[in-house]
DNA sequence: ACACGCATACATACATGAATGTAAATGCCA
DNA sequence: TGGCATTTACATTCATGTATGTATGCGTGT
C-alpha cells in the first residue's frame, strides 16, 4: 500500500467528491452506496471513511464546494448595497445568482440537494433550504422597502408582495431548471422573466 | 388468520396507504421500509405484499390518491375555457388549485413527492413533475395567447413572458409553502402574489 | 338453510443480499 | 522506523421478496 503524499492524499479526497456528485446525481443520495462511490473514484471503501466520517459527512463536504444561490444574492446584496440603487442591486444579485448555478459543480450540486435527497441521518435537506429562504426573504424585503421608500415602486406593489413575488418566481426558475438543466438557459430564460418582473413593478418616469 | 370480508380488505387497503403518508412523510421514501408501514397500520408485512407488489407500487397506488396542482389547473382551464376569458380563467384555475393542495391529504402526498422522495424503483418523480410541467405550460400559454390576441395583455408582456413568470411563480409558491405548510395559507399568500401578477400584466382602461 | 370446499387475506417463517462501521493489514516514504 | 493513507477483512444489521401456514368468507349445491 503506497503511501501517500499530502497532495495526492488531497487529490483522493477531492477524486471520492467528484465521484460523490456524479453518483449521486445519477442514483440519488439514499441509493448510493459508499462502495459505489468508492469503486467510481477507483478507491475503495476504506478510503472513504479515512477522509470521511460517514455518508451525511461526505454530503455536507459535497455542499460545502459551492455556494448555494440564495446565499450568493444575500452576499452580493450585502456586498453592493450602495452601488447602484435598490431594484437595480436585486436585479443584478439575482441574475449574477443564476450565472453561478449554471456552473457544472453548481448545477450538479444544487440538483443533487433539490431532486436528488430526502434525508441524509440527521441533515435535513428541507430545513436546510427554509433557513437561507428566510433569510433571504428578508434581505430582499429591506431591499424592496428602501425601493419603495424612495418611491421606485409602484404604488400598487408593496415591498411585501414584491418579496413574495421576486421570491417565489426565484425559487420556481431555479426547481424547474435543476430538472432539466440541459434544456434551456436559466440566466436567459430566468433572466428575462426576472427582468419583465422589475420592469412592472418598477415607478416608471410618466412621459 | 381469519378471512376477510371484502369491505375489510378495502378497509386494509386504505389503512396501509394512509399508514404510507404517514411515514413517508415522516421519514422520507427511501428510509422507510414497508415493515414499518405495515406496523403502523397494525399490520404485519404479509398484508402489505397482498395488496401492493412492492414500495413502487404502493407509492404509486398513494399518488393516485391526489391530483397534482398542475393538472388540477390543466382541467380547470380546459373545462372553463368559454367561462370568463382567459386571464380569469388562469387566474381561477391557478387558486383553485392552490386551494385543493391545502387540503391535508393532497397536501402530504405533494410533500412527500416534491420533498421527501429521490427516485423509486423505475419511478423518477422528477420526469413526472417534468412531464407535467410541460403539458401544463402548454395549456397555460395558449390561453395567454387567446388573452394577447384579445387585446387583455399589456403590450411589454408577451404570451411566453406571461407564461414563464406564471408558471416559475406557481412553481416556487408551491415548493416554498410544501416546506412549511403549517406557517401560512398558500391560497392566502399564493393568490396575493398571483392576484398581483395578474394586475400588473392586464391591459387596463386608461382613464 | 346448511354443508362443503375453495380461495382469500392476511400472519409468520425462510433465505438472501446489500450496506454499514470497525478492525486489522499493508507498503512506502520522510 | 513510525506513521500515514490506503486496502482488505470481519461482524452485524436491516430490508427485501418469497414461501408457507392459518382461519375464515364466499359461492355453490343439495
Amino acid at each position: 500500500m503506497p503511501r501517500r503524499t499530502k497532495a495526492e492524499a488531497e487529490a483522493t479526497r477531492e477524486a471520492l467528491l467528484d465521484a460523490a456528485e456524479d453518483v449521486f446525481l445519477e442514483k440519488g443520495v439514499s441509493r448510493t452506496s459508499l462502495e459505489h462511490i468508492a469503486r467510481h473514484a477507483g478507491m475503495t471503501r476504506g478510503a472513504v471513511y479515512w477522509h470521511f466520517k460517514n455518508k451525511a459527512d461526505l454530503f455536507h463536504a459535497m455542499l460545502d464546494r459551492v455556494k448555494m444561490p440564495l446565499q450568493q444574492i444575500i452576499d452580493d446584496i450585502t456586498a453592493e448595497r450602495q452601488a447602484s440603487g435598490p431594484l437595480n442591486t436585486l436585479r443584478l444579485a439575482t441574475l449574477h445568482a443564476f450565472e453561478m448555478l449554471e456552473r457544472p459543480r453548481s448545477c450538479r450540486v444544487h440538483t443533487i440537494l433539490i431532486h436528488r435527497c430526502e434525508f441524509i441521518s440527521d441533515i435535513n435537506p428541507v430545513e436546510l433550504q427554509n433557513r437561507l429562504a428566510s433569510d433571504c426573504r428578508e434581505v430582499v424585503r429591506r431591499c424592496f422597502q428602501q425601493a419603495h421608500d424612495e418611491g421606485l415602486l409602484i404604488d400598487e406593489v408593496t415591498p411585501d408582495v414584491a418579496t413574495l413575488m421576486l421570491h417565489s418566481m426565484i425559487g420556481g426558475l431555479v426547481h424547474d431548471w435543476l430538472r432539466t438543466p440541459d434544456n434551456y438557459s436559466l440566466s436567459a430564460h430566468g433572466g428575462e422573466a426576472i427582468d419583465n418582473l422589475f420592469y412592472l413593478i418598477t415607478r416608471h418616469a410618466q412621459v
